[in-house]
DNA sequence: CTATGTGAATTTATTCACAGCA
DNA sequence: TGCTGTGAATAAATTCACATAG
């Protein structure tokens, strides 16, 4: 909106956009205080400060990628962490064949090396290694000191109450389709 | 459970799992017909079985990937799409240096031969190329007339509403990780 | 005038509590 | 006896409707 010359946007605009009723977006916004103004909008850049206060990614997050397979790569050359205020600061494997290799501007280095991560002040690890190494890595990851993981490894892994893991199986998020798929569409 | 040697599962096992309350399990259960057994739990095979149906995941879906750049060779390389039934038949890139090249059992073809996914009884694609083809793209797999669209580009694709569209923006999984992380985490 | 912010009304989701069945 | 299935009760989420502010 902001790249279209807008300055507000509405909550009949933003309701369009996330296709839901404009009453659910005011309240929501309510409940954090009433950041709009009346007869206009609400002010595209406040909104996205407001936002990102809310869901705490107002400051900058390092952050630790263990395994740098195909998927770590993926994650590697992904574009938009910035965005939302997050960035590689490592990346670790297992394999010595990729140890000391840069790939997007970070040098790989040997797991074992994890250890180091609070010193460097990194508390979000991205987890992305095969199956059968997700439990260990996560028990290193906590020894280390994060407080969050992002877990790609399609398994569930068991940490203290104090760390928070959010895990995403690819293959689940594909099971969701078919359900919403009409029987037949048109060429 | 079936791995270590379990024929059945009550709510309320499955509620620990999960973390809700037993009583939403057997609700959610019964709007779908009720297949337990009182006394007993649901038995492990027909209740996956049942599932399965539920969500249309009962039958073999072929899939074509669209971008076999990191992202996409993560996909290929993903196990458990099987689990779920789901196929990756077929991939494409724009790339005439992978077009011919195979990677784990597909031949890498050009993206123009995307008109013939129907003809090969494929009705999904996942789309894990760069943001700015990703509409484009989109439209291309209307008219191959797929049903369903997997989308790992990070923006907003629009299509007629005889698909279905899930997108995927693993930036935005990120983001919602500081919000649910404590303040300190202990070593 | 226009669009927010918010109590009240409504709808939806979850939990309770227990009858009923293996 | 043990656990499901389900009406009734409760809680939560969403929508309505309108006073209020720019």
């Amino acid at each position: 909106m902001l790249d279209q010359g807008h300055k507000s946007i509405s909550s009949g605009q933003l309701a369009d956009f996330v296709g839901v009723n404009p009453s659910l977006i005011r309240k929501d916004f309510s409940y954090f205080g009433g950041f709009g103004t009346r007869g206009v909008g609400y002010d595209i850049d406040d909104l996205v400060k407001q936002i990102k206060k809310i869901l705490k990614i107002n400051v900058m997050h390092r952050v630790a990628l263990v395994g740098v397979g195909n998927l770590g790569s993926a994650v590697l050359a992904y574009p938009g962490f910035g965005v939302y205020g997050f960035e590689i600061a490592a990346a670790f494997d297992i394999n010595p064949q990729k140890i000391g290799r840069r790939v997007h501007n970070v040098v790989i280095e040997d797991v074992s090396e994890l250890v180091s991560l609070k010193k460097r002040g990194i508390d979000i690890a991205i987890v992305a290694i095969p199956r059968d190494a997700a439990q260990q890595t996560a028990d290193d990851l906590v020894k280390a000191g994060v407080r969050g993981i992002l877990n790609f490894s399609p398994c569930h892994i068991t940490v203290p109450r104090k760390l928070k893991v959010i895990t995403i199986d690819i293959a689940m998020d594909f099971a969701r389709l078919p359900y919403y798929m009409p029987r037949q569409a048109g060429a």
